[in-house]
DNA sequence: CTTGCATGTGCAT
DNA sequence: TGCACCTGCAAGT
């Protein structure tokens, strides 16, 4: 269940366990059995991400790829027998870290994650983005915003719950092209996503709602459908606004489903 | 038990 | 535009 928060966050805590540590790299389920071997017993030297992608680096020319598309884990955990199929498992003999589902793992060159870098948009939650040449990209484009936010060269690190709540939170119609967002907004939405996507690595989950709207706040129960934190608008569709009370609309663009509140968001 | 859906992407049509 | 990928969970039977 990956947005971009979820990369960073594993990356951050693969780098507290594994880095500068011997680890012993295997595929219990076989399928990276060959090219794990090329790393066991290896030092692994760091993890990083990019937008939705992780590469781990190990004391190696080889660097390992993974990208969890959309059913992928990677879960860190007390060393046991791997549960179910595990493509990739990371371990320093406490730990293991194992990997189900993903949509990629495979071993990549320097060349190649360069690359693989270079396709990718400005990422919130990365120091070295560059909001002004988003800037630059979005001011020019017909496209609408909602779309936009789903391109991954140009927001990187963005999903479906992170395009649809700052969108709320600001009061943006999701229909607004490029080219009608003001530089305020633009800087608005930039500033948002980067505080909810670092709120969101810290605490594991998406938490959206402000203060003054949450169920203790409102006297109304807490939601039901549990994705992992309280959001405005995102699955909630025929459900009133928390904020105006208008039924909560959604349709697909980018091939997701797009959650907006009309009355909010003109 | 079965079915459907999900925070994603690439490829075939 | 639709589907395949492939896992986990919730809801329905």
């Amino acid at each position: 269940m990956p947005e971009g928060h979820v990369i960073h966050r594993l990356a951050r805590d693969l780098n507290h366990e594994f880095s500068g540590h011997c680890v012993r790299v295997s595929s219990p389920q076989g399928r990276f059995a060959e090219s794990a071997a090329l790393l066991d017993g290896h030092m692994f030297n760091h993890a990083e991400a990019h937008g939705k992608q992780l590469f781990l680096h190990f004391d190696s020319p080889h660097i390992v790829f993974i990208h969890l598309g959309l059913i992928g884990k990677f879960r860190l955990a007390p060393l046991a027998e791997p549960k179910g199929i595990v493509r990739l498992r990371i371990t320093d003999g406490l730990v293991a870290a194992d990997l189900h589902g993903p949509q990629w793992c495979r071993l990549i060159t320097e060349h190649e994650m360069l690359a693989a870098v270079d396709k990718l948009g400005a990422d919130p939650l990365r120091n070295d983005a560059d909001p002004e040449w988003l800037w630059s990209k979005v001011s020019r484009s017909q496209r609408t915003v909602a779309s936009l936010l789903m391109d991954q060269r140009l927001f990187a690190g963005v999903g479906n719950i992170y395009r649809a709540e700052p969108l709320f939170r600001l009061g943006i119609s999701p229909f607004t092209s490029g080219r009608e967002l003001s530089r305020e907004q633009f800087d608005e939405l930039w500033a948002d996503l980067a505080d909810l996507m670092h709120q969101g690595v810290t605490d594991g989950r998406i938490d959206t709602v402000r203060p003054e709207h949450t169920p203790e706040a409102m006297g109304r129960d807490p939601r039901k459908d549990d994705h992992g934190g309280e959001v405005y608008v995102y699955r909630r569709a025929g459900l009133p606004c928390y904020v105006c009370g208008t039924e909560i609309k959604h349709q697909v663009m980018e091939g997701r489903n797009l959650f907006w509140c009309p009355g909010c968001q003109r």
